[in-house]
DNA sequence: CATGAATGAGGTTTCATTCAT
DNA sequence: GATGAATGAAACCTCATTCAT
């Protein structure tokens, strides 16, 4: 986005080259990623991704192929992303309720500092997830949560903190959702119950409360 | 949105043929909501309305005067079903507990039977709820669940069964998100996570899931 | 323009009947002499005269026909009114200088008052007369003034005032044209020439211009 | 204007299919000076334009962006034409009296050599010299003419040949309407007064009539 | 590798006009 | 006489994509 490719980049060695078709992708891909978050899928313009790559229009084709091609190395950038994120997490290296805690947090913060992560989402979810389908890569990317979470929760109920019963991919769903729907809808949100719900201090309420909410459940 | 138009006009000679304003307005919304919530306010098209509602795409323009004036109706419309179907609950009429099962259904069953709704609200924040704020008709329905819902944990904590200090819109927020959301990204789940979370079951399982989590927070 | 028919007309007894379809008549062609005269005949809206009459649009086509036949009518009454108001000159009345002032001040207030005139005409022009090639009325309506003109010249000359040869319609063209193409053209020549030419002192100099030029040819 | 493109270029295969923007831009704003000046600016049709110059109309856009700045564009052509022409003229090396009977023919003979340009005028007027407005390029093309006026009615006037207190703007303004409305007005002129304005022999007539009109005024 | 020029299909919207009551 | 509802054609303009260099 901000490094347009110097002028002379055109006759620089071969060596170079390549380094410089990564920077390229990853310009386009970054251009990309902030035109389909905020306009979707259907409303994102070729021209206009080439013009904040400061590229050719040409060049999205010759890397990228077509329109829904570029969509979907978008996704597979962004799923990258958060599970690159997600593996920092080292949810079995504390105590069940601060890991809860974290992951709670950690959710919400993830999505409040990448929310072109929820409109990615929100489109492709309208396609009927068509270019996950189609994303082998994104398939084989599976979220490490999940069995934190699993052995997180036993880890408690063994310590008799938390109850029995609880599905891991249920509960990582709503934790999701508490963040996400807040985030993603809080433009309806805020007009329908006239009421800000983007100051800080809302944000912290929102926080707080989804722990509570969360730690309530599964607490014996 | 639920068939306004009888049956047997179905079968009249070239679609809608009699001069009925009122009629085709309803038709032409009926469409509108369909095409809208299969592809989003950028992808859907005017031709495709008119072709669902059988009507001619000129018609569109003389009842709404733009697409984004048609899709502000839409919206309209959508709101006031949700909102009279909400008016039929009467939480205060039931025990608490019981109460909360039934709000927790309740939002649940109406977004399984009208997934329109959430594509629709998902496009609508993706325009950061432009047209709801040029919507004096959306915003001056207020939601009647905020204030049924502050009375039930009022009365649940009076009886000694619920905690204090729940703010009814965060709750309400929280019991919105956890099925919008597992029903607007189910695509996405379903792959991202290999499993499906569309059958019966997996929706029975998830609903269950959904009301002992709430109910988990709130009783004491 | 001005008078949409009261609602109880529609009651009202035969006899008012004929005078209210004259009324009608005329309401639609005033309304329609604006619409013309502001955008032109092909920037003109049949829905927008039909607003600017208070009357149903259809009616536009019970009266006239079609939007070239309300054209047609529209410049037939605009004929109407200006030969109308040079019958009113009387040239022959008074001495042959003063009549020179007084067709060339008639000419430059005439348009200076109906600037409609002005335009209805380059409409026309840009026809090719089509319409005024259709209507056998305007065909009829000989204008007084080039008769007028021939008469004063000669008493002029006769008087030993004026030169000869004069042809009093190229001098009644170019009397025209001065008036004409200097109010016609004052939106291009005040930005052209970067000079307020529409400010009271500047038709005062203009008038006086215009009356010492033709004078100052005609007199010996 | 007059056909920048060589000939054997017409003849290439399918219209321009040379990669040139220079000479496309020319092309076609060539065509829509004869779309515009036949039909008026909203008469005009983009599709008939680019028909015109035998180009795919999306072309217009890539290089104007809509039809009113092709317009513009258009305006702008014509003004640099008939300045570049107004500067041939040498009116300060010829005697006084032969200047002005230069000027008059002059401005007669361009108006009947380039009658688009008295109708995209009488467009831009209908439109209140929108475009004028807008176009920093027009507003700085300062026709030498004036100035040109000036000097020659001093030079006549220190001769002892022509009269004083002449405005030169007033006169050159003059001299334009002379012609000007005589050639755009001729189609109605020719019907209202049954007369043949457009023979060879009525243009000289009144080629003649000006200059005598205007001689008769400055001459002492 | 890179780019400005070019395109066909199709999108939203407008318009004069007619229909049915 | 009068009117709201309805229409087919066509207008302007946009878009993803490809061509030629």
């Amino acid at each position: 986005m901000s490094d347009p490719i110097p002028e002379d980049t055109a006759d620089a060695p071969a060596g170079l080259t390549a380094r410089n078709a990564a920077r390229t992708r990853q310009a386009i891909i970054d251009a990309a990623t902030g035109e389909f978050a905020a306009l979707g899928l259907g409303g994102a313009r070729i021209d206009a991704i080439a013009a904040r790559a400061g590229l050719n229009k040409r060049l999205l084709y010759y890397y990228f192929g077509n329109k829904e091609a570029l969509f979907q190395a978008v996704l597979e950038r962004a799923y990258q992303n958060i599970r690159s994120a997600e593996r920092e997490l080292r949810l079995d290296e504390i105590d069940p309720v601060e890991a809860i805690r974290r992951l709670v947090s950690f959710t919400w913060h993830y999505y409040v500092k990448h929310p072109e992560f929820l409109t990615l989402l929100n489109s492709e979810n309208l396609h009927q997830a068509a270019h996950l389908k189609n994303s082998a890569q994104i398939q084989a990317m599976n979220s490490p949560l999940i069995q934190s979470l699993d052995q997180l929760l036993e880890r408690g109920r063994a310590a008799g903190l938390f109850r029995g019963g609880v599905d891991p991919l249920q509960l990582y769903i709503s934790i999701a959702a508490l963040s996400f729907f807040y985030l993603s809808n809080r433009h309806t949100l805020s007009v329908v119950f006239g009421r800000d719900l983007q100051s800080p201090k809302a944000e912290a309420q929102r926080l707080s409360h989804m722990t509570e909410l969360v730690l309530g459940y599964v607490l014996r």
